[in-house]
DNA sequence: ATCAAGCTTAGCCATATGGCTAAGTAATCA
DNA sequence: TGATTACTTAGCCATATGGCTAAGCTTGAT
């Protein structure tokens, strides 16, 4: 419905790295620190957070740090819009295909008689 | 499922323009030109044809010319990656869920007697 | 008081993205 | 044939993205 929907823009661009997407697949399991989520991706670690900063600002993650260290959650409800989004769509295609359907039965009817 | 999946980053990539979710929220209700879709976009028209072949190229739809004219259709089976793998991720989280139910109630059932 | 752990910041680099204009090509129309 | 339509290609530009290293900064342990 949004004509113009950033939070949707972000939320698709963070799901469109593999990194990001592994990150939230293993937070979908529970919480876990940054380390803990690093350990498993060959890279830096700067270039590690930098992901985590991403899931972060499009709200699919949420963090909190206590004394040196920060832990991680997803924001499950974050998917709701993405997944909506996509229910839309198949609304509308569905609702064509149904129209089409209608007019191929009419148009049979009207050849019956 | 997959580790590494293109196909997966591609779509999600594709869908976080809002150019293009307003392209494909169009062909949703059925095929249309490159002219006819340029038509309500305020932007020049190699600009928005780099739109559509970056939502062909992830295969969210096709396209075809006929004469000097291209017209193009959703292909809406390639959205069930994308919804797959978010079902996936809610899934893992339900059961998540699910077991932390388990276990606040077996926590209760072990104080009552 | 030091040292180590766990991030964080700063800066650099290469490539990708999203926009533009100008010029080119192929198909239809007059 | 010549003009017009409907894209297409080429090239340029600014910003974003995704990676790195090196250095910094708290916090916790010794």
């Amino acid at each position: 419905m949004a004509k113009l929907d950033p939070a949707l823009d972000m939320a698709f661009a963070a799901l469109s790295d593999p990194t990001r997407r592994r990150i939230l697949e293993r937070l979908a399991r529970g919480p876990a620190t940054v380390s803990e989520l690093h350990a498993v991706h060959d890279m830096s670690l700067p270039s590690f957070t930098a992901h985590l900063k991403k899931l972060e600002s499009a709200g699919l993650i949420t963090s909190k740090k206590e004394g040196r260290v920060r832990s991680c959650a997803l924001s499950p409800e974050a998917f709701a819009p993405v997944q909506d989004w996509l229910a839309e769509q198949r609304a509308l295609w569905q609702g064509r295909l149904d129209r089409f359907d209608a007019y191929v039965t009419q148009i049979s009817e009207e050849r019956k008689p």
